[in-house]
DNA sequence: TTCGAGTTGAATGT
DNA sequence: ACATTCAACTCGAA
């Protein structure tokens, strides 16, 4: 809304504003082409199943009016259906893979410059400007309370994107660009420790493109990290994951998922409720994810270890669960991003190393070993030694009362035993993986199939 | 068919 | 601070 309103104002700027229209599309618009006299309609290129169902039907309405249209792809730096074709028609399924498919493609445009002026053909009337009619929405028109929002952290819109934008990619911050790596910044920083241009990139406040130039502009004519690491890897992330949901039936779901392993997941509401709400009993865990419920934002590996926790690793719940957390809690909320991470985490495509687990306690101590973090949005924790931080339960009595805050009573006890759980969910994904191998062959032919699965395979099972 | 590599693990050693 | 072990996945190139 915030987004919405800060483009409105840019554009009364201008001797233009924005129409918020309502209803279905093929009403409105049918409505508008006519009292506006409408002959051409562009709109930005959307990936998501969604929005393709509906603007085509868009689409073909239009030209069945007689009203041109014209459609860009701007929200990422390739055109996911440009690089699939250049893959002989599947998403590469490795960052490595995607990289040398851009390789051989041409470098992404340069950005225009916003207008500075309009026609006075394109400008609008008095009348036209006053109207209410079809001004942005009011949070009470979409049901939120405003007294019952956390204070905004990260307030949407592009004067704030390109504010954050100047700021963080500045050429005095050009040696922190340069030297930028994903894996070396901390998940469990007081002040977040990456960009947080994520949730601008998302909305269109700021475009990839833009970020894209910028950084080429910084590493120029110096050393500079690489993707996958790198800012410009970062970008190359959300470029491939955008690729491999737009050309995936299903992408956002367990089944009929032909890129995702199927796992049998337990459903446990209690144990779902549990993370969700922030009482897992981990000090870590729960930290995360009250950051995520008041900021909207939480570090990218934050997100990994809630995310591996809620499933393969701890609680074995189904990460389209989490993605439907994820969904509505995160600023930065992607449908591409936000079900490709989920996969990745719970080890069901994309990554496959499922022993790799993130532990609830260790993982948080290397960044922050006296848990300043936890301290902060966890206040009825604060009073304990840096060495029970982590793990308040293994504080003797008198500990746990000196610190106020008694475990089991003010402060639940851990939902699992991670050691004992992480092993055999471990097990399990082993079993998932090895059904996999002969349930859904990905792209051996039928005819090997049959010729190898029997002997070589079959016996691993047996194992 | 084989083999190396894969954005970001943990525990235990030196 | 760095190396090894743990127990061993899939992808894609050769």
């Amino acid at each position: 809304m915030q987004s919405l309103q800060d483009l409105d104002t840019s554009l009364r700027g201008l001797g233009s504003r924005l129409f918020v229209l309502r209803g279905e599309p093929g009403e409105v618009l049918t409505k508008v082409w006519e009292t506006w006299d409408v002959k051409m309609m562009t709109w930005e290129e959307d990936t998501e199943p969604d929005a393709v169902i509906r603007d085509e039907a868009v689409k073909e309405m239009a030209e069945r009016k007689g009203v041109t249209v014209e459609t860009f792809c701007s929200h990422t730096l390739y055109r996911p259906e440009d690089i699939v074709a250049k893959n002989k028609g599947t998403a590469p399924l490795t960052l490595v893979k995607f990289q040398s498919v851009i390789a051989m493609m041409e470098k992404p445009s340069k950005p225009l410059d916003a207008p500075q002026s309009l026609e006075e053909a394109s400008r609008l009337s008095v009348s036209e400007l006053s109207d209410t009619k079809d001004d942005i929405p009011t949070l009470k028109e979409v049901n939120v309370v405003e007294s019952e929002l956390h204070e905004s952290k990260f307030p949407g819109g592009e004067t704030e994107a390109l504010k954050r934008f100047n700021e963080k990619l500045s050429t005095e911050n050009a040696a922190w660009v340069r030297t930028f790596e994903k894996p070396l910044t901390s998940p469990n920083s007081l002040e977040p420790s990456t960009t947080v241009l994520s949730p601008y990139l998302k909305f269109g406040c700021v475009s990839p493109r833009m970020m894209y130039w910028r950084l080429v502009k910084l590493y120029t004519g110096a050393k500079h990290s690489q993707p996958p690491v790198s800012l410009h890897g970062q970008l190359l992330w959300r470029e491939f994951y955008y690729c491999a949901a737009a050309s995936t039936p299903n992408f956002s779901r367990m089944e009929d998922n032909p890129v995702c392993r199927q796992i049998p997941w337990d459903k446990d509401e209690d144990k779902l409720a549990a993370w969700t709400e922030a009482r897992t009993g981990f000090p870590y865990i729960d930290a995360i994810m009250t950051q995520l419920r008041r900021d909207g934002w939480i570090h990218h590996l934050a997100r990994h270890s809630v995310a591996c926790f809620l499933t393969r690793g701890d609680l074995w719940q189904s990460w389209e669960k989490g993605q439907e957390v994820f969904e509505e809690l995160l600023l930065d909320a992607d449908w591409s991003l936000n079900a490709g991470n989920w996969m990745w985490l719970s080890a069901s495509a994309f990554f496959h190393q499922y022993w790799k687990c993130y532990s609830p306690v260790a993982f948080g101590k290397k960044t922050d070993p006296s848990g300043e973090y936890i301290r902060k949005y966890l206040p009825h924790l604060a009073k304990f030694p840096d060495k029970f931080i982590y793990q308040p339960w293994e504080a003797p009595l008198a500990v746990q009362k000196a610190a106020g805050c008694v475990i089991g009573q003010d402060y639940p006890r851990p939902i699992v035993d991670h050691a004992i759980v992480s092993k055999e969910n471990m097990g399990r994904m082993k079993v998932a993986c090895a059904a996999g191998k002969v349930a859904a062959p990905k792209k051996n032919k039928l005819e090997n199939y049959f010729k190898k699965e029997p002997k070589a395979k079959k016996r691993k099972i047996d194992e």
